[in-house]
RNA sequence: GCCGUGGUAGCUCAGUGGUAGAGCGCUUCUCUGAAAAAGAAGAGGUCGCCAGUUCAAUCCUGGCCCGCGGCA
């Protein structure tokens, strides 16, 4: 009576600017794969440059999911993702294809590499702006009132967690479920800082400036812009005449730099992880892998 | 040259006659429906240089060096 064989999976990981997107194009050509992406930002529509969204030119032919299929103007979340991605890694196995997961949203991975079991209550954004105007106290407070146990071992400081703990509570014990034999390979690469330096340049010039200014023109507000971080952020600082252009490249060469690091560091701590270098190393993973 | 003003953490600056502070950055870490988010911890200083006053000077006094503004 063995559990049923898990369905395989590839996850591409690693660094922004560690060319992930490309990685992923060239195994799925070569292993008649579908590319699932995984990126907190590329989900929204109209938030292509910025986010660095592959174009269709360089999808070569190899379909792509999970882009572009939110309003920025709506809150998206790991939940939904998690959802989304599960279904469409399905219908990627039933055409007898390869679901390559391809991404920088470390914890959206995670909700499918981890199989992580998330809490049933959804979001509620109502609540949760309420409960953002009370101080860390008042928070753990109701918390401790509403789940005692999830209260004792909560990051009494982070109010994003005290918000989403009252939503959920009384809170069931966090679970892992993974539901695929996922391979994971992360990309290693040194330069990162010069890489993104450069992409930031060439972002510029293709007119991820004009890109904000039309999210903005298109309703959402400068905070909200900001929200999204990155060039998104900066941009829209320096749109607001706030900075200069030069504190607006600085600001997103400094932010990215540090994503950059945060992305690894993330990912150093991941047991399972196998860290490449090239497309051959991957290759030979892969096969092995799937025989 | 004169008058004024400043020199304190990598950066921008608080501050006090009694063991040196913040914000940002940096390093390390946390993360179970906002994750490019939200948090935690830590490392960084002969407080411009030299002398004086004082039990004690980053702080008061004098000199010097450097930056900035004005006058000539």
């Amino acid at each position: 009576m063995g559990t049923r064989r898990k369905d395989k999976i590839i996850a591409i990981l690693g660094a922004t600017a560690s060319g992930k997107s490309d990685l992923a194009v060239t195994l799925a050509q070569k292993f008649n794969g579908e590319v699932v992406s995984a990126d907190s930002r590329q989900v929204y529509i109209g938030m292509d440059i910025g986010s660095g969204k592959i174009t269709k030119k360089e999808m070569k032919g190899v379909p792509h999911h999970l882009l572009s299929i939110a309003s920025p103007k709506r809150n998206f979340s790991a939940g939904q993702y998690q959802k989304k991605a599960d279904q469409i890694i399905n219908q990627i196995l039933k055409k007898s294809k390869l679901p390559i997961i391809c991404g920088g949203s470390n914890f959206y991975i995670n909700t499918i590499t981890k199989g992580l079991v998330m809490p049933s209550t959804k979001p509620d954004y109502k609540l949760r702006s309420k409960l953002n105007k009370k101080s860390n106290e008042e928070l753990y407070k109701i918390l401790k009132n509403l789940d005692p146990l999830r209260a004792k071992n909560i990051d009494k400081n982070n109010p994003r967690r005290l918000i989403r703990a009252i939503e959920v509570a009384p809170s069931a014990p966090l679970k892992e479920d993974p539901k695929y034999d996922c391979l994971e390979l992360a990309i290693k690469k040194d330069n990162l800082e010069l890489l993104i330096k450069k992409r930031i340049d060439k972002r510029i010039k293709i007119g991820m400036i004009k890109e904000v200014k039309r999210l903005r023109i298109g309703g959402l507000s400068w905070q909200r812009i900001e929200n999204f971080g990155l060039e998104y952020k900066w941009i829209a600082i320096y749109l607001q005449n706030r900075i200069s252009k030069q504190n607006m490249i600085d600001g997103i060469l400094q932010s990215s730099i540090k994503l950059a690091k945060s992305q690894n560091s993330w990912l150093k701590k991941e047991k399972n992880i196998y860290w490449i270098k090239n497309k051959n190393e991957a290759e030979k993973l892969i096969k092995n892998f799937l025989n």
